[in-house]
DNA sequence: CGAGTGTACTAACCGATATAGTACAGATAG
DNA sequence: CTATCTGTACTATATCGGTTAGTACACTCG
């Protein structure tokens, strides 16, 4: 499960949203798993339910994954949803790109970041 | 000049640091030019004076402007700000990187990216 | 039925941001 | 010197997003 940062200015309901969508996209979540109720994450958070629903409204509303009333939510199996998470990553990832280019970095400086940051990944 | 955008969520007073920390990285401005007057730049913009002083203030903090009273503000010529500058700029990427990590994209995914938006500057 | 679930709604609080207005001090041109 | 432009400082107010608080309803399952 993941953690949050209740003082990194990150809005609670965004870093429930991605925390959910990491755990999807690593594979420890796949289709059909059940969420903590909204009421449970709450209380292990010790933050609002209003927040969590707030994070699984988002959630569904991006298919990522399905509520039903009485019963719970539960990860989507919708391959579109998946491939719309890595579209989504990868347009926050070229906005980046776009903000360093204009702020004069070079294409090989970048590429050298990420080589940095993914050999760093394999020492793990 | 660059151009503001109120609706953008982004803060005002951030849309400005960031217009001429670009100007500077680009060369459009260099050390000693002199920036709009704080009441100059508020009226071109339709916003408040104490907006963009607070821009002002967060500039010279971060060493990119100077700001003499009576006289003005101007860009500032230590290399040693231009560097941090780009520090930065590196820092905020690399978060950008580790982001799209955490989501399962694969190194080579994002190097194409870079690719892509680059390639697509040549042409202009 | 009862407990647990998602869902809906209003009210209130809080922090960040922006605005409004005023005032003071230094620099410069006339 | 005077007028005007400059940066700077300060208080007060308004707004908005995020969060919390509290309540209520409908559904599922044992």
């Amino acid at each position: 499960m993941f953690q949050l940062d209740l003082k990194s200015g990150v809005p609670i309901c965004d870093q429930i949203v991605n925390g959910f969508i990491k755990l999807k996209a690593l594979g420890v979540l796949s289709g059909g798993d059940k969420l903590p109720s909204v009421r449970a994450l709450a209380l292990k958070f010790s933050i609002n339910p209003n927040t969590v629903q707030k994070a699984y409204t988002l959630l569904e509303s991006g298919g990522i994954i399905y509520s039903v009333k009485g019963k719970g939510s539960f990860i989507s199996d919708d391959e579109g949803a998946a491939q719309a998470v890595i579209n989504r990553a990868k347009q926050d990832f070229s906005a980046a790109v776009k903000a360093a280019r204009e702020l004069g970095l070079k294409s090989g400086a970048l590429t050298q970041i990420i080589n940095d940051i993914y050999k760093e990944e394999q020492k793990c």
